[in-house]
DNA sequence: CTGTGTGAATGCATTCACAGCG
DNA sequence: CGCTGTGAATGCATTCACACAG
């Protein structure tokens, strides 16, 4: 998960609890492959599996949205990519800016599954003015001196920072001033940000710990001793060698 | 986020839950950048503000790992960070690859986040020939052709996916029948993987889409309707006007 | 007297299992 | 009769609040 919301309580939105919005773009994404092939219903069990998630799960989902389906048939798949795509805000058009065109950001300008979905990139802000000569993605990169023109004019509510670590605070400050209240962040940085602003964050090193620290525990416990932990122990045994403690970790 | 896995049952590991164990690597971000800093120690409070979270949620993730802190003090920051890349599994070096070399697999092959913290990178792969020539990030780009022989030759068992979705799936199963057993997927597909194989995807689009469907409700409702869900209507009233359903998906 | 560590309480999310619609 | 929609049951995660260690 690169998952994560920075602030505001888990006050359900609408009624629609967060773990099914996280849920619905996957159900859309399915649905528009079913779409494409001109599949006209599905089942539950079927998009579930398509979708990587139970059926139960799928259908309680759904329950949120409304009753869309078909008792003893399934869904009309035309239908609920409609139902979802207007429930999630995408079938408005979304101009959206990304600040810091590094390699990500250059990256994030070209990926095409933004323009799909109803996200417009309207511009590309870079702090280097070096930049400005060399279009990226066929779009010429602005300076960040002009931030919040750009913002004001486009009228952009979504902002994506993939800066170095050190400006990302900055440059969100800058965004929420100008207008933005919903900010995408890939810098390795914990954003503060006035109540009313959402934070999504992608932590591309924060995946790979998660994955280690399973990969770890493979290689580890190849003779399973029950899960059950070891009566008393283990609560006091460690508790710093207090002076052999390496600084391990690298630069 | 992002986060996500696919498969396997929420078993925690080793005691430690999950949701604990995806908020080690910010604990573990905001340690290291204090010991740059050179603070030697710090409160619950102070470490939990940095990392984002609350107190008492640091304090209860603390607590599966034992306990390393000392009442009325704090934690020591060395020893926390010690402590914390070794339960991550980060005190060993983790070689990784990188299938599909378009703009993401370049950005992330230039990525500075994964060598700092363990992670190497031991080789590129793309399916095009002619990206051998130029190499990236200081690499060559090998092919597809050789994965199985790179995977084995570099003990590598945790692959990252870069490829366009349509690869994705058999990328995966070449990977997993040469030894991966750990994946992180940034093609937008549900893999299907067997069992003991790890997978977190992270899905750039799926992100924004959750902030627009926030952005959406904040532009909604400006006159709050008490949030509580008129009595009857609203479950009935909608259900296909069945006939007007348009093709509302962009592309 | 300060701040950790943790049982107990609360609140979400997932899963079960089945009534009942089409 | 198949499959949706949903109450009820279960299982996690977060939060509270306070005993007690240093």
């Amino acid at each position: 998960m690169a998952t994560g919301r920075t602030h505001r309580p888990a006050t359900r939105s609408r009624g629609i609890p967060e773990a099914t919005v996280a849920r619905l773009p996957l159900y859309l994404r399915a649905l528009t492959a079913l779409s494409e092939r001109s599949v006209p219903t599905v089942s539950s069990e079927e998009l579930a599996a398509a979708a990587g998630v139970n059926s139960a799960k799928l259908r309680k989902d759904f329950s949120y949205l409304g009753s869309y389906g078909t008792r003893g048939v399934g869904y009309d798949v035309e239908y609920l990519v409609y139902q979802i795509s207007r429930e999630l805000g995408l079938t408005q058009d979304w101009p959206v800016v990304i600040v810091g065109i590094g390699n990500l950001g250059a990256a994030l300008a070209n990926y095409g599954g933004f323009a799909s979905r109803g996200f417009r990139v309207a511009a590309l802000i870079d702090a280097d003015p070096a930049m400005a000569g060399t279009p990226v993605a066929g779009m010429p990169v602005q300076h960040t001196d002009d931030l919040e023109k750009i913002i004001s004019d486009n009228g952009v509510s979504i902002g994506v920072i993939s800066t170095p670590a050190g400006a990302a605070q900055q440059v969100c400050e800058r965004l929420v001033a100008a207008g933005v209240t919903s900010i995408l962040n890939f810098a390795p940085t914990v954003l503060s940000v006035p109540d009313g602003v959402d934070v999504r964050k992608v932590d591309l090193s924060i995946e790979l710990q998660i994955l280690a620290f399973h990969e770890q525990r493979k290689a580890g416990e190849e003779a399973p001793d029950d899960g059950v932990v070891p009566p008393v122990a283990a609560k006091q045994q460690r508790k710093g060698p207090d002076g052999d403690v390496p600084a391990v970790m690298p630069a």
